[in-house]
DNA sequence: AATTTTTGCAACCGCCAGTTA
DNA sequence: CTAACTGGCGGTTGCAAAAAT
């Protein structure tokens, strides 16, 4: 009956991740996609338990994800479904393609909030913040402590709180619109992951938050993403076309082509986590 | 220029729900 | 049926960089 654990503690490395580590988990994750997260780390000669593995993966290595701010539009969404949803970062990330909840929830914390308080706004109820409140800045942090004390641990509503009907109704609309909600974020298989180091855009963003990338032109960067041809069919399923695309990944001629292109590329280049990380997307 | 304070974000922690032996 | 494990989530922390003094 009894499984073991899901890491064993001793020994295992933390804080932040070194361009050795990424490159060890990316390698892996492209050669074998991703399964077990509890074997990742053997399998990938990684001292780490899985979870911080797969975190890392989600996170920040994943080829699919912008970087950069959020853009003007986004920000909106993620008011807005704030305003429905609470703190369920991950089900209003699912709505923001390319966005982590993890990127949502520091974003807010560290922008949102402060813009919602300068426009009068309670970050927490979406209400109007009352006159007392918004004489003092020390009044507003005053306000969010409340907030929080009042808040129950685990109850992520906000205080307005939603119909419950709505919320599900939401949740419910949402993984019948979006079968790609991150809730369910279908495993990445090798064959779904592409290298391209031509020198292209792999991923192709329709957004302008990641014009950080295009900074550095003429380096020569490895551009690997998951070469949809159009984005909008990955995240909002466009079955045929994925099925197109799949087959072709999954081609022998595929496969090869994608792991070939990236060992090539370490072999010209060497592995550049600064390019792997900001350069692309 | 040196020091202190603030800010932003990657990573960790603990909990929970679903799954499995 | 039950205990243990896994993966996922939200809250929090720690640290490096930037800004202020």
């Amino acid at each position: 009956m009894a499984r073991q654990p899901c890491c064993d503690k001793v020994g295992l490395k933390k804080g932040p991740w070194t361009a050795e580590e990424d490159k060890k988990l990316i390698t892996f994750i492209l050669t074998n996609g991703q399964c077990c997260w509890r074997a990742v780390p053997k399998l990938a000669g990684l001292l780490r338990c899985g979870k911080s593995c797969r975190l890392r993966w989600t996170n920040y290595l994943r080829p699919d994800l912008k970087r950069g701010l959020l853009s003007e539009s986004e920000e909106k969404m993620v008011i807005d479904l704030h305003s429905q949803l609470g703190n369920r970062w991950s089900k209003i990330a699912a709505h923001l393609p390319g966005r982590t909840d993890n990127e949502i929830k520091n974003h807010w914390n560290t922008h949102i909030k402060k813009k919602l308080k300068k426009m009068g706004i309670d970050p927490v109820t979406h209400q109007p913040l009352s006159s007392s409140t918004t004489t003092a800045a020390t009044d507003a942090q005053h306000h969010e402590a409340e907030h929080e004390k009042n808040t129950s641990p685990g109850d992520n509503s906000p205080n307005v709180v939603p119909q419950e009907a709505q919320v599900e109704a939401e949740v419910k609309c949402t993984t019948e619109a979006d079968p790609f909600c991150t809730d369910e974020v279908p495993m990445i298989e090798p064959h779904e992951m592409v290298v391209d180091p031509r020198g292209g855009a792999a991923a192709s963003s329709t957004t302008s938050s990641s014009s950080s990338s295009s900074a550095k032109a003429g380096e020569s960067q490895l551009q690997c993403g998951i070469e949809w041809q159009d984005q909008s069919m990955y995240f909002f399923g466009v079955d045929d076309q994925l099925l197109a695309w799949d087959s072709f990944c999954s081609s022998e001629d595929g496969k090869l082509a994608q792991l070939d292109a990236f060992t090539q590329y370490q072999r010209d280049h060497g592995f550049d986590q600064e390019s792997w990380k900001f350069e692309l997307f």
